[in-house]
DNA sequence: CGGATTTGACCCGCGC
DNA sequence: GCGCGGGTCAAATCCG
């Protein structure tokens, strides 16, 4: 590969400015260096136009999650108030909320995929401020009523409830390595897509992961005063998910779909899958107010930079 | 036979 | 004080 070009993951090719002949160019070749200069230019230009193109997309596809995620929102307000199954715990609701803008993003306020989880205990959280909360989704057959994650680690079921807000059942796991490791999961389906297990974790494991093949980037709160706190759980994908579930996928909070779901059996790798995890990821770009100032400020500087070296050749 | 799972009973906190 | 609902316990049951 030639050392001068820049081939980056955006599929631009950066070429810098100083060729190895500029270096050796004589002073009286002038005019053929302003023609290069003047083909530099346009250069630059096109893929300043290439990049331009690039993250109106990205905007586009933002403003689509967006826009998805407002729909959700005011269904989940609607059904709230016709129900007023809620208002009986004013203070849980309140807590709930609080419990949610701490576990998802800053920038997404989707609390639909989550809603399942409402009568979820904040008294815990208050009286233990460092149990670490986090939430894993995954794809599962609708039909299917098994209430299992295979996250790797040794569970021991404890209690299976019906909650009054959902169908399913929610099942009670506690580590197998209890009383020593005080890590606790719950699974239920969620209640707006059967097709989603949730399962939420209280705690941290205090010994070594079983089956340390991959890790899982969840978004968890480590306290509540804290908004959140990227943390990383390891979650072995066994070929057992696979059974269970033909095309597992492990999404964060706010349905992301995680960074390390590339580590999902390769029958989940499809085209349709591929892209639409480079839209996830065009889209968590584009949430980053800094992302577009970052990428203009390091193509600015990059191309200062080439002028200010030239500028010090003459 | 031993470990895992099931399931009804019980506990506890909260709202009315 | 009572009822509701989530969480946990523990005896019964299942299964390899």
């Amino acid at each position: 590969m030639d050392s001068t070009w820049v081939n980056t993951s955006l599929g631009l090719n950066l070429v810098p400015f100083c060729s190895a002949d500029d270096h050796q160019a004589p002073a009286t070749q002038v005019a053929s260096h302003h023609d290069v200069l003047a083909e530099e230019l346009n250069r630059v230009s096109v893929e300043n136009k290439k990049l331009t193109e690039m993250l109106t997309a990205l905007c586009e596809n933002y403003n689509t999650l967006q826009s998805q995620v407002g729909e959700l929102m005011t269904t989940q307000q609607q059904q709230n108030k016709t129900s007023d199954i809620y208002r009986k715990r004013k203070a849980d609701s309140e807590d709930y909320n609080n419990v949610i803008g701490l576990i998802s993003t800053g920038t997404n306020t989707d609390t639909s995929s989550i809603s399942d989880d409402k009568e979820y205990s904040c008294k815990r959280l208050k009286e233990n401020t460092n149990l670490k909360i986090s939430r894993v989704y995954v794809h599962t057959d609708a039909s299917d009523t098994g209430l299992i994650v295979n996250d790797g680690y040794q569970w021991r079921k404890y209690g299976q409830k019906v909650t009054r807000d959902n169908p399913s059942p929610r099942a009670y796991y506690k580590c197998s390595f209890a009383p020593s490791c005080p890590v606790k999961k719950k699974v239920q389906k969620s209640a707006e897509n059967p097709c989603l297990l949730v399962a939420t974790y209280e705690g941290e494991h205090n010994h070594m992961h079983p089956e340390s093949r991959a890790e899982v980037t969840l978004i968890a709160p480590v306290s509540p005063n804290q908004n959140q706190q990227l943390i990383t759980s390891p979650i072995s994908v066994l070929p057992s998910v696979a059974k269970i579930s033909p095309a597992p996928t492990f999404l964060s909070d706010d349905n992301r779909i995680s960074p390390n779901s590339a580590m999902c059996p390769p029958e989940t790798q499809a085209p349709t899958f591929q892209q639409f995890l480079v839209q996830q990821m065009a889209s968590s770009l584009t949430k980053d107010p800094n992302f577009t100032s970052a990428l203009a400020a390091a193509i600015s500087g990059r191309i200062s930079g080439h002028t200010m070296a030239r500028n010090g050749e003459k």
